[in-house]
DNA sequence: GCCAGGATCGTCT
DNA sequence: GACGATCCTGGCG
C-alpha cells in the first residue's frame, strides 16, 4: 500500500481499509469497522471549517489525525483525499492479531472481543494518543499492510454511523458482517457496500 | 440483557 | 459555559 491509496474518495479509502491490518508498535489487529467523514457532512470536525484543531484533516492524504473525545478517549483517523480536500476515516474496530499480551495490560481485560471492539478502546489497547496527531502512516510506529484475508463484498456492509447526532442517517460506517470484533453488531437492514460510496 | 448516568477536558461561542 | 465521532458501572428485571 502507498499514500496513493489515501489521494481518493474517503468512501472508497474506508470501505477497502476494511480486512488490511494496522500495526503501531508492537501491536496489531485487522480493521473490521470505519467510518467515513468528509467536508460536507455536518458531523465532521471540518464541516465549521479550518481551526487549529482540526487542521490535519485538510492537509495531506496518509496521516493520523487523533483527538481527544469526552475528555477521555482518543480517537484514530486516517486523513484521505487530496491536499486542501477534508475528510477522515474513523478506524472503529480491529480483530487483534499482535501485541495482544500487551493489549490486555493496557485495557485491563482479558477478554480478547473486548480490547479493540470501539474506537477508544482499540487506541487505548494500541498505545495512541494526541502525540500521534498529523503523524505520517508511513512511517514508524505505523505499519500498514494490504490485506491479508478478504471477505466477500457481501459481508461488507454500509450502515449509519455511531455515537453522533448529525447526519446520523448517512450510511458511511462500514463493517465486517461476520465478524465478532466490530464495535456494534451491524443493523439487520444494512446494505452491501456495493455502490454505496457517494 | 437493557438502560441511565457519570467521568473528564480540549475546543469553540 | 456548553458540548461531544466513548466507555464502564450499577440497578433493575
Amino acid at each position: 500500500m502507498n499514500r496513493d491509496f489515501f489521494d481518493r474518495s474517503v468512501h472508497d479509502v474506508a470501505r477497502e481499509l476494511i480486512g488490511c491490518e494496522l500495526a503501531i508498535g508492537a501491536t496489531a489487529g485487522i480493521i473490521v469497522e470505519t467510518e467515513a467523514y468528509d467536508e460536507t457532512d455536518p458531523a465532521c470536525h471540518a464541516y465549521i471549517g479550518r481551526t487549529a484543531r482540526n487542521e490535519v484533516l485538510f492537509g495531506a492524504p496518509g496521516h493520523a489525525y487523533v483527538y481527544l473525545s469526552y475528555g477521555i478517549h482518543s480517537l484514530l483517523n486516517f486523513v484521505a483525499e487530496p491536499e486542501g480536500s477534508a475528510a477522515a476515516v474513523l478506524i472503529r474496530a480491529l480483530e487483534p492479531t499482535e501485541g495482544i499480551e500487551l493489549m490486555r495490560a493496557r485495557r485491563g481485560q482479558e477478554k480478547i472481543q473486548q480490547l479493540c471492539s470501539g474506537p477508544g478502546k482499540l487506541s487505548e489497547a494500541l498505545g495512541v494518543d494526541h502525540s500521534l496527531n498529523g503523524a505520517d502512516l508511513f512511517r514508524p510506529p505505523f505499519e500498514l499492510s494490504e490485506p491479508d484475508r478478504s471477505w466477500s463484498e457481501a459481508e461488507i456492509t454500509a450502515s449509519p454511523r455511531i455515537g453522533i447526532t448529525k447526519a446520523a442517517e448517512l450510511p458511511w460506517r462500514y463493517c465486517v458482517s461476520g465478524s465478532r470484533f466490530v464495535s456494534r453488531p451491524w443493523p439487520a437492514s444494512a446494505s452491501s457496500a456495493i455502490g454505496r460510496a457517494a
